[in-house]
DNA sequence: TTTGTAAATGAATGTTCATTCATTTATATT
DNA sequence: AATATAAATGAATGAACATTCATTTACAAA
C-alpha cells in the first residue's frame, strides 16, 4: 500500500467518456421520438451498445438518468443564453440577445431543447435548482433595471415572461413541427424573429 | 326470432354510463399526477372500480383509450371557446372572447386542460382532426377579416397565434404552477388578463 | 317467469420492465 | 511483468405490464 491511497488511487481501469455522452444522447433521442413510456433501460443500452448495467455505473437508477440529463440540458442552456448578454445593457439590446441566444440553442440542440421541454411540461419534476441562481439573478436584475430606465412598463415578472418570451417559445414550437397548424410548415428565420420581436417590444414599453 | 331482430336488438343488459366517465377521469387524472407511464390498465382499472376487461370493451386498446380521451377534451374545448364568438366581431372584442372562453375552459377543466397540454407536446399523437373544421375555419375567417378591416397587421397565422396565445398559454402555465418562477404562487386574475391583453392588442394593432 | 343478449368480470398469459450480481476486462502504477 | 482497482459485462430475477378469455351477471322484451 503506498503513500497515495488515501489522496489518489491511480490503478485502475479509466472510464470511457464516449459510452457516458452516447447513452445521455440516446436516451434523450428515445424520450424525444418515443415519449417518456418509449425510454426502457434496455432499450437504451441496446441503442447506446453498451451493457444495461453499464448505466447504473453511471446513473443510479432510472429516475436518477432523467434528472442528470434534465441538469446537463439546463447548464447548457444556462451557458447558451448568457453568452454576450449583460443585465446592464439596454432592455431592447439585452432582450434581442437572449432572443437570439435561445433560438441558436434550440437550433444547435433541437434534440436537448424538445427533452427539456417535455421534461418542463411532465408531472414528475425533482427541482434540483443548483447551478441555476446566477442565470435567474441576472434575468431578474435585467428586468428591474428596465423598469427603472422607464424603457418597459412595470408588470409581475410572469407576466413580462409570457409577453417576452411565451411569444418565442410558441414559434420555436411550431418551428420545431410539435403543432402543426395548417398543412405547411413555419420555419422561423431571422427576418419572422425580428418582425415578432419588434410587437413584443411594442406590447412592452410604458 | 322477432322481427326486430335486424334492426333493434334490445334483449341485452344495459351499459353503465358511469363507468365510462369513471374510467375517462381517472385516466385523465393519473396521467396529469404521474405522466404517461403513470397510466396503467390494471391501476386505472383498480381507480375506476372496474374490472381491466372492462376497459378494453369501451376501449380497443391503451392507445386508443389515449386517442379517444383527447378527442373528447378536444370537443369539449371546441364547444367552449365558440360560446359567444362570431368571426364577424370587432379584433379586440373577439380576441377578448377567445382569451376569455379559453380560460373558462382551463379553471373549469385543469386536469382536461393539462391532460390535454401533456399530450399535445407528446411525441406519439395520432392527428385525428375529424371535427376540427368548424373551429378552425371560424378563427381563420376571424384573422382574415381583422387584417382586411385594418384592425390587425397583415402577419403569418403561426406569428399571430404565438403573440394573439402564446402569451395567454404562458400565463394559465404559470397560474397552474407547471413552472414555478420564484417561491411565490401567481394567480391569473381578471385584471392581470385584461393588463396583458392590452399588450397584445398594442402589439398587434398596425 | 323465462330468455337472449351484451355488459362485466377475475384469473391467467406471455412479455417487457428496472435492477442486481458474480464475473471478466482494461489500465495506470509499481 | 505483476498488481490492484474500478469499469464493464451478460445472464438472471421478480415485479408490473397490456391484453385475453371462459364465465357470470343484469337487463329488457316476450
Amino acid at each position: 500500500m503506498n503513500v497515495h491511497s488515501f489522496i489518489f488511487v491511480p490503478e485502475m481501469r479509466t472510464r470511457d467518456e464516449n459510452k457516458e455522452a452516447a447513452i445521455r444522447e440516446k436516451a434523450m433521442k428515445m424520450i424525444v421520438d418515443e415519449g417518456f413510456d418509449g425510454l426502457s433501460m434496455q432499450k437504451l443500452a441496446k441503442a447506446a451498445n453498451v451493457s444495461p448495467a453499464t448505466i447504473y455505473i453511471y446513473y443510479k437508477n432510472r429516475e436518477d438518468l432523467l434528472n442528470q440529463l434534465f441538469n446537463h440540458v439546463q447548464q447548457t442552456f444556462y451557458d447558451v443564453a448568457l453568452a454576450g448578454f449583460d443585465p446592464l445593457l439596454s432592455f431592447e439590446e439585452g432582450l434581442w440577445i437572449q432572443w437570439k441566444n435561445r433560438l441558436k440553442f434550440i437550433l444547435k440542440y433541437p434534440i436537448h431543447f424538445q427533452f427539456y421541454e417535455q421534461f418542463r411540461n411532465s408531472p414528475c419534476i425533482n427541482h434540483t435548482d443548483v447551478q441555476i441562481s446566477t442565470f435567474k439573478e441576472s434575468m431578474k436584475l435585467f428586468v428591474m433595471n428596465a423598469i427603472k430606465k422607464g424603457e418597459m412598463k412595470k408588470m409581475e415578472p410572469e407576466i413580462f415572461w409570457s409577453v417576452a418570451y411565451g411569444t418565442l417559445y410558441s414559434m420555436v414550437k411550431f418551428h420545431l413541427q410539435e403543432i402543426k397548424m395548417m398543412g405547411n410548415d413555419f420555419k422561423l428565420t431571422d427576418a419572422k424573429m425580428k418582425i415578432a420581436f419588434e410587437m413584443v417590444i411594442k406590447a412592452l414599453k410604458p
